[in-house]
DNA sequence: CCAAAAGTGTTTTCCGTACACCCATGC
DNA sequence: GCATGGGTGTACGGAAAACACTTTTGG
């Protein structure tokens, strides 16, 4: 339900407005978010998610997924608002409020842009560095909200290229519930909500039997 | 998971920030929400969801309670920021950003702010009239996250007043999710979920068996 | 005594979970 | 032929849904 006019005729005070973006990816079955290595005041030295500020006139999704761009060069992928913050200590600076964002990206199309300064790097969710201000907190609620979308959702498919087998996306769901699920009942489940159907290509991992690709049925948002 | 500090130190250049709240009670067994007839430009004589600037150095859940404290008298009831919205035309003027927020009362301790102008008043989500800028996306989206709290949270406190027989909880739950319930299963579910707690007073209501009096174990919001 | 509202149990259905073996391929 | 990963069915338990009658009061 995000905006869509574009009136060009924004303040000439522009509001400092930060927008922030979780970047979530799943490496070798190890739930993962993009921090930048801040080599500034305030908190420097320590980690932080990737955010600037708002551009006159730009629209708010355009600024993430710009941020995202930034980072990983990719594109395309599911990016939800998640809250707005107030409080100067609980996000970053240079904004009197923060927009937060959440995106999951496919790993294997990430190119993280290299700089001498404002490094990034991921790092597991379960061996989290110190963070700045108070982004512990936004990754915990941007992990609970990915956790109740997984659910019911398609988010999944921005996680992994566009066919995959089932037992890729079981690793997937498995890394993010940070739990083993039962092959069989994840496998009924997954079919019965209709959200991917299988192609009739075949694709072996390793020795042992190859397996049956699916994809996707849709990549629109199920629901806001 | 809103923020707490409170720094002054704001900028002058003060951005342009709309704090919106969806208010919505249940009277008669019919959900309706506080619009307010617009009597400026733009959109000058449609409805329009209560809202009004952010302050400098104000919180935005504080300016949201100001709001909902000015149109209505009540405090201390079901405040929950929404989504944040950068279309200019999707909500209300006055912003380059607006966030949204929805509060829950119980009409029964509403004063309605009595003005010549910009006059508030009630209208079933049933019969809404023509609302201004897209503030019908915005209602239909309060109504969605309000149905979903609805089944596991404790919202409707706000709705209804300290003690309250089973018979009005669930004509509240039926207003908001617009479809009759069965009242042995919704009875067993609401003890279930102990989220309420019988008191040892009754209530007669008309003709007909006093019904006891339940109050909710709890004010604390669930999640969040 | 009758109208009105409160209160109460059982059965069925559906979904989530637990659980173990055979299949196809690479080496 | 054996190691590796893919693929399948059934039984159980708990929650939601369907469903009707008795109890207590006011008039």
């Amino acid at each position: 339900m995000p905006g869509s006019a574009d009136r060009s005729a924004t303040n000439s005070a522009a509001p400092a407005i930060a927008v922030v973006v979780v970047i979530f990816t799943v490496v070798d079955g190890d739930l993962q978010a993009l921090l930048i290595h801040r080599s500034g005041e305030p908190h420097r030295g320590l980690w932080a998610i990737p955010g600037g500020r708002l551009n006159a006139g730009e629209q708010l999704v355009e600024a993430a997924r710009r941020k995202l761009v930034d980072e990983t060069g990719v594109r395309d992928v599911f990016l939800e608002q998640l809250y707005t913050f107030d409080d100067l200590d609980a996000v970053t600076p240079g904004g009197s409020l923060a927009v937060t964002y959440f995106a999951l990206v496919d790993h294997q199309r990430v190119r993280l842009a290299s700089r001498t300064d404002w490094q990034p790097a991921w790092f597991s969710m379960n061996e989290l560095p110190e963070l700045a201000f108070r982004n512990r907190d936004v990754l915990t609620y941007a992990l609970e909200r990915l956790r109740n979308k997984l659910q019911y959702s398609n988010v999944a498919y921005s996680l992994l290229p566009g066919r995959f087998t089932l037992s890729q996306l079981q690793r997937v769901h498995e890394s993010i519930l940070d739990r083993q699920l039962d092959k069989r009942n994840f496998r009924k489940r997954m079919l019965s909500l209709e959200l991917i159907e299988a192609t009739d290509e075949r694709q072996a991992e390793g020795a042992g039997r190859p397996a049956l690709l699916y994809r996707f049925t849709s990549h629109e948002p199920i629901s806001i």
